[in-house]
DNA sequence: GAGCCTAACTGAAGCGCTTCAGTGATCGCC
DNA sequence: GGCGATCACTGAAGCGCTTCAGTTAGGCTC
């Protein structure tokens, strides 16, 4: 029934079979400075005629009490994650700088909209992880702390005693309002992704906002509202529409709503490109000129937004993986949570705002 | 120096507090039945109150000999591929089908285009690893061998003793050939991504296309030709553009050269919709319009090509996920390698092929 | 109340590796 | 030629957990 998978030599087989200390084995493997050359090249080709792989990665963490990974927990699940392009650029550079031969990425795909499991996270071979843009509520940072694992948060929420990552979101939105303000648009929206992770789908109303949870969502939306009532726009009366996800379908929709009131706002101020993407879409669908007569704005200047001709407020993603992966690594070696890092922002601005019309 | 990490408690620990073995506390927490409520639920309360959080986990693998993950090697970094769609749909639908409390999905992300460094895989803590789309000769593959490891493959490439799920490339260009060819055109392109990973950008010609190492590029363009042979086209003349990736700029770049061509084609076969999606771009900025001077085929079905309405061939990614998810169960169950596991594919017509002009 | 069962718990043997304090032998040096 | 240093290697103590063959006590049956 069960497979007569043989039974594979271990550090033991080949130390008897060469006629040395397992000691002496798991040297040629991990300290080659600590025996004499021939002795290595020995152990090392009979290890190779029986079969056996190197030293056993598991038996192996457990002895030097290092997991020899770093665990990226996710909000939502993997598709949804992965067509996030801002997401997948950071996680590239996280990658690239936290590798090596012995370190691995694990992958803790969120459950919904909450984040993984308390339960993957308390069972995960992990020694550091880094959670991206979360709800401060989440369980699985609870099992976190629970565990006493080293964090470092990217973007999202503040913990105590956790390393963090962020970009500037107020300054952003205040650099996207303003410049929409300054091209005399006064009938100004807006297009968010999710305040809670409730799945809420439609306007967001001040309540609304002041009961939300994301605090990537509240800082941008603070500094849109700032940047707009600079220069006297009546921010209570800047509608906002609220998208359970950042994605293109979502953003048309919304924006589909939006051009949609009476009067009809002359620029969308928007979350994420891919949310501006849609609207692009909904604008040129609806026959509405952009930027005749409405002008869109994204957020992160991810390829796509220069592929599209996107006026977008840039947030380098590459640095923001890589500040992330240098955290996380130095928080293995024990370092305590240093201060927050910030990622500065600035505007590209491109071929999607243009002046209001008079 | 050192962070006096306060030495944690274990199992042992809570055993001597509760004044119970070892034995019975490691019950509490995976064998409920095995003890009775009252003194689990006493264990767990000395667990919660000295700071435990449960079996350390790297310890439960080696005892149980079961690492807990499933890894996955992709071919390159995380950045190219988390912007392949097809990639992200398919690894989603794998993670939630390998999902469960203890398990995770171990990263394996490719250096360059030759997938994982072997020392990566041969210490990386996983029970069986599923390849997606390596060249054959991956050295990768070869550690991969070498420890003993169940192999899933999807796509690419064949290997002896491992499982495999498949895409009907073949049947998919076929469709994809005829449905051009049966609209009128005689003058048809092909755009395609790495025939081996060496890098090369730019046309590709019969020798190189022979000399090719990706199973999936070659047999698409089996079936590219064949569709053409067989309404009589010359296959030798059909033009074949091969870019380094499967990513838009890309595409665009290979369309332009490929719009350039004397006589110009009228249709181009592309094996991927983000090819297809800069072939279109090209053609816009040519000025040519699709479908009335030029018909473009994508390959997949992402969400961005019925954005886009691209017609192209659909291939199940979800259903693909799931099989490799669940043969990767299997193996690690012991199941011997069953036959290859294909998955079909079909024809979605949407606006940008049409007949050819007269 | 003897005999048998079951439920509840224990002891000890691993799992496969790393590491550190030694132990001899060899070497260089004056 | 004697002495300390260096080199090459070993023994044994863990790392923290699971598991399996027992053991014990209590309950049930006739």
């Amino acid at each position: 029934m069960s497979p007569d998978r043989v039974r594979r030599p271990t550090l033991d087989t080949i130390a008897r079979e060469v006629g040395v200390s397992r000691a002496t084995v798991s040297n040629a493997y991990n300290r080659p400075d600590q025996l004499s050359a021939g002795l290595r090249e020995r152990i090392i080709k009979t290890a190779k005629e029986l079969g056996y792989a190197g030293p056993d990665p598991v038996a192996r963490s457990l002895a030097t009490k290092r997991a020899g990974s770093v665990a990226i927990m996710l909000c939502d699940g993997l598709s949804s994650a992965f067509s996030d392009p801002a997401l997948c650029i950071m996680l590239d550079s996280l990658a690239s700088t936290v590798d090596s031969p012995d370190r691995a990425l694990l992958l803790l795909p969120g459950v919904g909209d909450a984040g993984p499991r308390a339960e993957n996270v308390m069972r995960a071979q992990t020694d550091v992880v880094v959670s991206y843009s979360l709800p401060d509520d989440a369980p699985a940072l609870a099992a976190v702390g629970e565990r006493n694992l080293p964090l470092v948060v990217v973007d999202q929420p503040v913990l105590a005693g956790s390393a963090r990552v962020q970009v500037d979101d107020f300054g952003g939105a205040l650099l996207a309002a303003r410049h929409v303000a300054s091209l005399g648009h006064r009938r100004v929206a807006m297009l968010g992704f999710s305040l809670s992770a409730d799945g809420h789908r439609g306007p967001a109303g001040p309540s609304r906002i002041s009961a939300g949870h994301f605090r990537v969502s509240l800082d941008r939306i603070s500094g849109y509202l700032k940047g707009l009532a600079e220069q006297g726009i009546v921010t209570d009366e800047v509608p906002l529409w609220e998208a359970p996800g950042s994605v293109r379908e979502l953003g048309r929709e919304g924006a589909r709503w939006l051009f949609g009131l009476r009067p009809r706002p002359t620029a969308v101020l928007c979350m994420s490109d891919e949310l501006a993407l849609g609207a692009l879409r909904a604008a040129e669908e609806l026959g509405l000129a952009v930027p005749g007569e409405v002008s869109i704005v994204g957020f992160d200047d991810t390829p796509a937004a220069s592929w599209a001709n996107l006026t977008t407020v840039r947030q380098d993603l590459v640095e923001k993986g890589r500040q992330a992966g240098e955290l996380a690594l130095r928080m293995l070696e024990g370092a305590r949570p240093v201060r927050p890092v910030t990622i500065g922002v600035d505007l590209q601005v491109r071929g999607s705002t243009g002046p209001a019309r008079r």
